[in-house]
DNA sequence: CAATAGTCGGGTAATTAGGGAC
DNA sequence: GGTGTCCTAATTACCCGACTAT
């Protein structure tokens, strides 16, 4: 016994995709989508071994985004 | 820097994940986890059966290294 | 003890990172 | 300046069966 785990370990679960998706969704090439998060265009978080994943949510707030850059 | 480091009365609780919850939170696969714990990339802890044990605070920390909406 | 879920270990195909050039 | 394609090396995802933990 070791089990007191009340149960609250995941409030906001981060869906996090990786290049491949995002370069689907914006119809480019997946190291494009590389050179954003390297640019620091994109913001997304970085496995130990270097990969890059990216928020579902930031992706499509991006894809909805109707306004120009300001 | 000047830190007293008042010893706490007893160690603080370790929140200990697992492999399956580390692989949800950087969106990868559960056994890329335990490469990277392999690896020596990831601290943990290994249980006598050999399986992984992650610190939370080791894994936010990873996790907040970058930040989201610029 | 029986059953379920999660993890481990190995192997293979697909994806990704990185550089460098057009 | 930014993007797509080439190559190589590294990393990852999914397959299986077996074990552990609850």
């Amino acid at each position: 016994m070791h089990t007191p785990e009340p149960e609250p370990p995941f409030p906001p679960l981060p869906e996090l995709v990786t290049p491949g998706e995002v370069a689907a969704l914006f119809g480019v090439d997946a190291k494009t989508v590389t050179r954003w998060a390297l640019s620091g265009r994109l913001p997304g978080v970085r496995t130990p071994s270097g990969h890059h994943r990216f928020r579902r949510h930031d992706i499509d707030r991006l894809l909805h985004q109707s306004g120009s850059t300001p």
